[in-house]
DNA sequence: GAAAGCTGTTCTATAATGTAAAACCTCAGC
DNA sequence: GCTGAGGTTTTACATTATAGAACAGCTTTC
């Protein structure tokens, strides 16, 4: 996968913060700290424009400079935006303790995904061995076309934002079990909307299963899903029932819950 | 307390980004979503340059706009980040497990604290009323005079360094028993370098009682320190004796296994 | 052990970028 | 249907970000 260049709906009205966000999007597709060298490589600009900006994101805290590999690695900074996101999305809040509830009951990894751009976000991600607890799976993206949140999301979209994230889907073959085909994805998202649901096997990633269900907002627009992964020899369709209808039903609440706040 | 107006060590080179920092900020330091007209408020701006700032932040996914009190509120892209940096940060990695037997066997609030500029952040933060769990603190800032955590961090720092924190140090009080005394703190600093932690009681906040203990890293620098907070009448002489011992304990086994890293 | 090369940093001139004023639009309140 | 407050677009200008060149520090190479 390379560095993720959004292909976005409008360009950024001030170019040195499109250019930052570039510098703070490379560092993280780096997993060593990143040299200015490097830096200037992947924006393919003059060293001392990137040389100035990121040293002032390093002032502002998004950054910080590592000594050791001599580069730059995230800052501090966005710890506390991003705390503060979890801490303030009201979906977050609300879902929290069914997402733990979920995940005790199906003994499964559950993950709250809202829509950001051409991909879901895994907003919040649990895994139920050893306890509930986070996984590295929180604050990824996750594809439209191939994973369970993403299609519940893309199911439910406004036909305009649908067309829109249809057309721009690049329709990565993640297993041999992907859609690839724009087609058969819309066949399917048809299914899920009246189906209520959207599940997934192996399309993802090889081993794994899905289900996933809508949040919807005041609006009646999709905001976000919740999703119940397990591994495939796990998922027989009985269970898939199972789960689905208790998924749904939960979603259902948290959309009455969100509605009435 | 008024929107953080980082006095820094240096200014950004790069005006916009400061600018946009500052909305972030502002964005931030509001409950409700911001309405534009308050954030050329707060910044002091011309509508026009606030607006292009604030739509770019848009399309770069680090605001959204909301519509039912129309204004703007922190986006994914914060999150997104943030869940990158708690994931690669290799101290809060490492000491994620001892925090949590921490937090089981004192029974009592424990966070995690790192330099921040003129104040410390709590990049984690556990509490353990119905099994251990998040608090709302992590993501906060804490002062470097009132705090544990931030004091051991001040006592440790190079001279250098902690001269000029103390230098810029505001000395808010948030208790009748806040230290407001640049001498007193000093004092007290000299004393947490003999006894390798600091202790503080009701001097953050009234009814609470904190202990905290350094964290160094490869370079024998503090990087971090790890506070436990209880209830004041909870912390007789003993139990502080007892916990600081554990924490003194458990904190030089992490800066060894950091410098081993 | 000197020279070449690589990365990061400072300086400086230029023009492109971000800026703010004014005009314009949209909607809520009266 | 008018008024006014927020929000948005347009436009002209000058400040600001830019990139080239020159410099510094460090490692590599012969």
């Amino acid at each position: 996968m390379e560095i993720a260049t959004l292909v976005d709906a409008e360009e950024p009205r001030i170019q040195s913060l499109a250019r930052a966000d570039a510098i703070l999007s490379a560092v993280m597709n780096n997993r060593e700290a990143t040299p200015l060298s490097k830096l200037t490589e992947t924006l393919g600009l003059n060293k001392t424009t990137v040389f100035n900006l990121a040293e002032s994101l390093v002032v502002l805290g998004f950054l910080m400079r590592t000594s050791n590999p001599k580069g730059y690695k995230l800052g501090l900074r966005c710890l506390e935006l991003g705390r503060h996101v979890s801490k303030n999305l009201p979906i977050l809040e609300l879902s929290r303790p069914v997402l733990r509830e979920l995940c005790q009951s199906t003994g499964e990894t559950v993950n709250l995904a809202m829509p950001y751009f051409q991909e879901a976000i895994l907003v919040e991600a649990l895994q139920s061995q050893l306890g509930v607890r986070a996984t590295a799976y929180a604050g990824a993206r996750s594809n439209y076309h191939s994973s369970a949140c993403g299609k519940v999301l893309l199911a439910f979209f406004p036909e305009e934002r649908r067309e829109w994230v249809l057309n721009n889907i690049e329709f990565t073959k993640l297993t041999q079990f992907t859609i690839t085909d724009r087609g058969e994805l819309e066949q399917q998202l048809e299914d899920i909307r009246v189906k209520g649901f959207a599940s997934e096997v192996q399309e993802n990633e090889l081993g794994a299963s899905c289900i996933a269900a809508p949040i919807f907002g005041p609006f009646d627009e999709v905001v976000a899903s919740i999703s119940v992964a397990g591994v495939v020899h796990r998922m027989s369709p009985e269970r898939v029932a199972l789960i689905s209808s208790e998924l749904t039903e939960r979603c259902a609440q948290l959309s009455r819950e969100l509605i009435a706040k």
